[in-house]
DNA sequence: CCATTTATATCACGAGTTTATGTAAAATTT
DNA sequence: AAATTTTACATAAACTCGTGATATAAATGG
């Protein structure tokens, strides 16, 4: 369009985690009969571990009867549990059951095979320097999810 | 069950990916009223341009009624247009009205002020390596996007 | 003991998904 | 040309998922 576009067009970190996104929800996805938010949750409790249900809403982002309502599914699936909490009657910690969590581990597995598929189709080169480049960008990604959280949480309050 | 922490270190371009998810998908988001799918269709069609209902379906891995009814909602907000083919009276091409052109455009300029300001918090040398790294990904993963396309279209024929 | 806060549930409703099916126009077959 | 099939899209039914508003029930603090 104008000149900013010439800069921004050449070193964009907005373009290329888009392109990241679309890649892995679309072609990554295979939910099977799992949806994304369902998968995010069991994913959050697989790396947190056990969570109050109004934290767990709070870190996904998400509202609290969402994810009541959510947690109510994961439990009739059989895939979480809840501990309800004997020193706060309100409260219960919601965990993944075993089924749950031998489910989040091989959809881990899976998403890592077909990935790894996915890049055996590349170069060498271009596989090594993809690999390269992400193990540098981790680190920092994830110092932005942090700041980016931190910010989320003091706009909300 | 195993040692998650452990994938720290190691070389797992999955785990950046969904990171990279995680930062988009939870604190990019600001879908003012719009939701994650609708913007993906509209970001669809200020990339490709007009598209048949079907093709934009197809595209967007989702199945032909749903892109129906979420064109018609945009329809109705006024984000899209339907222009019937002449030449083909069952077909119609959506595209963008203006509003949905702009629309698209301040998203895209939000996502990437925002982005710019969470950037801004690190450190020169985290911002720099960052930026190189995502561009060298990007082709890549560009290439990648291709690739996992065209097996999707041969596994759905 | 009563009021407030906190943790979760419930309700109403719209968006978005799927599969199955309907409809109408184009293409193909005979 | 008429009948059939295919193609493009719409509709229906049933579910998940999101919201805000409100209910319930337990902890907390006067």
């Amino acid at each position: 369009m104008d000149e900013v576009g010439r800069d921004q067009g050449r070193d964009d970190v907005t373009e290329a985690f888009d392109d990241v996104v679309r890649l892995m929800i679309r072609h990554l996805a295979d939910h099977g009969s799992l949806t994304f938010t369902a998968i995010m949750c069991l994913g959050r409790l697989y790396r947190d571990g056990p969570t109050r249900l109004t934290e767990l809403a709070a870190v996904e982002g998400s509202s609290q009867p969402s994810t009541s309502q959510l947690v109510q599914r994961l439990e009739r699936q059989g895939l979480v549990v809840r501990v309800r909490d004997p020193q706060d009657g309100r409260a219960s910690l919601i965990a993944l059951s075993d089924a749950g969590r031998t489910l989040v581990a091989n959809r881990l597995r899976d998403r890592r095979d077909r990935l790894a598929e996915l890049l055996a189709t590349l170069s060498p080169e271009d596989d090594a320097s993809l690999r390269l480049a992400m193990n540098v960008a981790r680190p920092i990604i994830q110092r932005l999810i942090e700041t980016a959280r931190r910010s989320d949480k003091q706009a909300r309050s």
